[in-house]
DNA sequence: ACGGATATCCAAAGCGCTTTGAGAGGAATT
DNA sequence: AATTCCTCTCAAAGCGCTTTGGATATCCGT
């Protein structure tokens, strides 16, 4: 029922040369030739069979990404809204995925298995980590590459978007100090990885420029659950001395969080003020809390569709993108910061 | 650097069609010449291309499926547990995903497409409805799918792994009885989803055994979030008769009703019982939330497996798999489930 | 010793596409 | 008028695999 490329030529009166030329965009083809090709391929429905594009090209159609598997990471909202937007902008272009999971252990091995498998033109990368070998590993892939996030220590030569976590947090932090907050604590992403470390040193810039010190008692660096913002907050309010304000890195933390502090009886945005960190997750906006969150806002799902825009466009030599990105944070002031408590 | 077939064959002195026979299985082959085969394969690190093999046997080695987006569907965490589990099972055979986002008032036609465009030897269904019209359509793309979950009012003659959700919240609610609760309310996924209907309809038998009733105003059905979890055990705990336990049918939804519940000074497994559904996700442990929750549990990862599992078989006709399977979950007693407080 | 199984192996024909290398025709140049 | 140069089109090779339809050799019973 599928027409292929021969059937389609010989209905037209053509070789399938001229056919695929006209299909690909070649130049050497009359304009009007290609327009009843095009025609053609409406009124049939023609699709070019991918298998055999593949073999005649080399190129796979295709984007590899290596699942990372551990308690936590895996099957993270985070992962899933960003694949979400990877995969809206992927299916436009009739481009697949190879989701192959891996144990962090062996993800140099499962990496260097995608490449080499030729069943992907292009890798992703993330959750990136300071002096991130796996930077290095994948330049020497010959393989093209995106990377979400960015390294620290490493030299900046590889292509990648990241949002301005520095920057965010140091207006998130700059904010609350100018609100009067003094002692403001920080519940964060696993400490290992950069955007965890960036947020720290801007939230730090911030105190430091106005004379305060970032406490390491009000410093929690876990995974990003519900669980692990409750506790950490837990242990916050248990301090002699308690924040009055604090930041978090997701709104999944903030969740954690803003229950310790009903716990403890005490009001957000009046006794004690919150800063999350908004991942745009569909499931967890922060306006829909009982006290709406003032949020530092980056579109996961967003990132992920540039990331696919771009892979794609330099697979297919279309458009020409910018190497390395850096997105700026918005902050967005809602119900849950105020003005720090008189003592 | 990677041989090809051909380069293999003059390296044995042995024809492709034998080569080829021998890494399939065929059996006009001699032993001895096969383990010489297969221990070239070995030493030269030879991989199949898979284009080439799509070319030649139609078949994709890949299974497709429709990402529904959706406010609080996509990128849910439920769906990224899943994924992770068919994704685990589909690398160990080097299958790919074609993941194809869709609103879901397109998703028939992404079906159509996704079946007619040869990219996919299956397809994999969920988000099962009651009367869901997608079975029908899947029927007739004569390309083989596997449902999780099942619909209601449609004839069985579908392949589908479900869990036994009737009896998971029938055992729950019965457990609940038997401590001596009579109001028991539930916080439910969507309404109009199957595995809803079936949770309250085991949750109504049980309670029906004992001669009670389930009080409508005792049953929300929301997405599962947090934020629709606390709403839902506010709502139960303003009224004017509150209930004493609640089912909720996710550990997501628990998380807020715990909330909600907390902020009311209420005693979880004291004042108040709670039993969730524990689709075994790594963020969400039962067993560390404030007071340790009693589950019904059943691992939505491996349901990703073995529908995997059974996909590939299928496509690859190796192994003979159920074509239908009901798992019955486990009920886990922890501590939010006490006897019925006395009033 | 011979026709017919049986066990192994092979040459060659595709699968559906892209791309190389040329050819045909007409316009422009000399 | 002859030559060059475009513009547009095509035939055919090839991507790496599976599979059809034989070959060839060995072995059986009679």
């Amino acid at each position: 029922m599928a027409v292929n490329l021969k059937q389609l030529a010989e209905l037209l009166g053509l070789s399938q040369t001229t056919v695929s030329r006209a299909l690909n965009g070649y130049p050497e083809v009359n304009a009007e030739t290609r327009q009843r090709v095009l025609q053609a391929v409406r009124e049939t429905g023609y699709r070019p069979n991918r298998a055999a594009q593949r073999l005649a090209t080399g190129r796979a159609y295709s984007i590899g990404m290596v699942m990372p598997i551990a308690p936590g990471i895996d099957s993270d909202v985070h992962f899933g809204e960003f694949l979400a937007g990877l995969a809206e902008e992927a299916v436009k272009h009739d481009f697949h995925f190879v989701l192959n999971p891996s144990a962090p252990e062996d993800e140099e091995v499962t990496f260097r298995r995608l490449a080499a498998s030729g069943n992907v033109d292009a890798l992703f990368l993330a959750y990136m980590r300071a002096n991130d070998p796996r930077i290095a590993m994948l330049k020497s892939l010959s393989i093209p590459f995106v990377v979400h996030g960015r390294s620290i220590g490493e030299s900046r030569d590889y292509p990648f978007l990241d949002i301005d976590n520095t920057t965010a947090f140091y207006d998130a932090a700059r904010l609350l100090i100018q609100l009067g907050h003094q002692r403001i604590a920080l519940i964060n992403g696993p400490e290992y990885l950069s955007f965890s470390m960036r947020r720290k040193k801007g939230m730090v810039r911030a105190l430091a420029e106005h004379g305060l010190a970032l406490d390491d008692a009000l410093v929690e660096h876990s995974l990003m659950t519900d669980e692990h913002g409750y506790r950490s907050m837990q242990r916050f309010l248990q301090h002699v001395q308690p924040p009055t304000a604090v930041l978090c890195s997701s709104t999944v933390l903030a969740l954690g969080a803003v229950r310790a502090i009903n716990q403890a009886g005490l009001k957000i945005g009046d006794d004690i003020s919150l800063i999350a960190h908004d991942d745009v997750l569909p499931m967890l906006k922060p306006e829909n809390f009982s006290v709406p969150l003032t949020t530092t806002r980056s579109s996961l799902r967003a990132a992920g569709t540039r990331i696919a825009t771009r892979l794609i466009g330099g697979i297919l030599k279309r458009g020409d993108y910018p190497d390395q990105e850096l997105w700026r944070a918005e902050l967005i002031v809602r119900a849950s910061t105020g003005p720090a408590p008189q003592k």
